[in-house]
DNA sequence: GTAGCATCTAAACCTAACTTTAGGTCAAAT
DNA sequence: ATTTGACCTAAAGTTAGGTTTAGATGCTAC
C-alpha cells in the first residue's frame, strides 16, 4: 500500500498527473482512507500498464476503457487481448518509422560532416546517391522514398 | 515548383498546415508569385527535413532555428550537424523504450491468450517470472524493472 | 460576364494532457 | 498552540500543434 507521494516517486510522475489520471478514471477500484487515496498492488500494475499503453500512443480515454474492462472479469478478455494486439502492431509500426528517420539522421550527420571537412556543402550537395559511400546510400534511399 | 496544393499532396499535408509552417518561419526564404507561395526543391528538401525532425521529437521553434542557420552558410555547419548527432541519439533512445514497451504488450497478449484459454486469469495472474515460458519471460522482466 | 477553382490573410477556435492556483483538512513535531 | 508537511478539491490556466472560419483575390472555362 502505497500514498500518492510514493507511487508518484516511483513511477517519477508529479502528483497532480496521477490525481489527474484518478478523475479521468483510470483507477476504478482504488481505494479511500478518509478521503486520501491508497495506492495498492493493483492500482501499481495499472499505472505500469497506463505507462505502456501511453508510450504505445493510446489516449487517456481509451486506457479508461481498458480499465474499465479490467473491473468486468473474464467476458472482456477477448477486448482486452485484442487491444493490446492493435497497440503492438502500432508500437511496430511506430518503431519502423523510427529507423527511418534514423536513416535520415545518420545522412544528415555523414553530410554535415563532410561539409566541415570541405568548408562548404558544394561537392556533397551536388553528389548523386550512387557516388555516396555505401552505407550513407542505404540511409539516403531510405529516407528519400 | 509546385504549388501549396501539390506540396500538400506529395506530403499528404494539409493545406493549412504548410501554411501554419511558413507562418513559424518554416521556409524562410519561400518565394511568391503576387501572393502566392512557389515551393521549390529548397522547400520540398526543408519539408522532408521538417517531418524527420518533428518525428525526431524536436518542436516546431527548434526546427525554425535550425531553418534560419541553413540561411547562414559554413558558419552553422557545426550546429547544424550537432543538432542531428543529438536527434539521432534521442531517436535511438526512443527506440530502446518502444522495444521495451513492445516487451510490455507482448507480454499482456500471451497473459489474456492464457486466460481465455482457461476461462479465468487465476493461473496465470499467480504464476511467477521463473514459471513463465522463456520468450515470455524475457519480455516480463524487460517490461517490469 | 459569371461560375468554379485555387489561392490568400487574420483571427478565432480546438484538443489533449497536464499544471497551477486558491483554499481547506489533518496528524505529528516543536 | 502553532508550525510543518502531506494530503484533498474544484476550477482556471497552459501549451503545442494545428484547424476552421470568413472574407478577399485572381485565373480559366463556359
Amino acid at each position: 500500500m502505497y500514498t500518492i507521494g510514493q507511487a508518484s516517486k516511483m513511477f517519477n510522475l508529479p502528483i497532480s498527473t496521477l490525481r489527474y489520471y484518478d478523475k479521468e478514471g483510470l483507477f476504478p477500484n482504488i481505494q479511500r482512507v478518509s478521503g486520501v487515496r491508497r495506492f495498492s498492488d493493483n492500482e501499481i500494475e495499472a499505472l505500469r500498464v497506463i505507462e505502456c499503453l501511453k508510450k504505445s500512443g493510446l489516449a487517456i480515454k481509451d486506457i479508461k476503457k481498458f480499465m474499465e474492462w479490467s473491473t468486468q472479469g473474464s467476458q472482456t478478455f477477448k477486448q482486452r487481448k485484442e487491444l493490446f494486439e492493435k497497440q503492438k502492431s502500432a508500437v511496430e509500426n511506430e518503431i519502423d518509422k523510427l529507423e527511418r528517420v534514423l536513416d535520415m539522421l545518420k545522412y544528415k550527420c555523414w553530410y554535415y560532416e563532410e561539409a566541415i571537412k570541405d568548408g562548404n556543402e558544394d561537392k556533397v550537395s551536388a553528389m548523386l546517391p550512387d557516388q555516396l559511400p555505401e552505407d550513407i546510400r542505404v540511409c539516403y534511399d531510405n529516407s528519400h522514398i
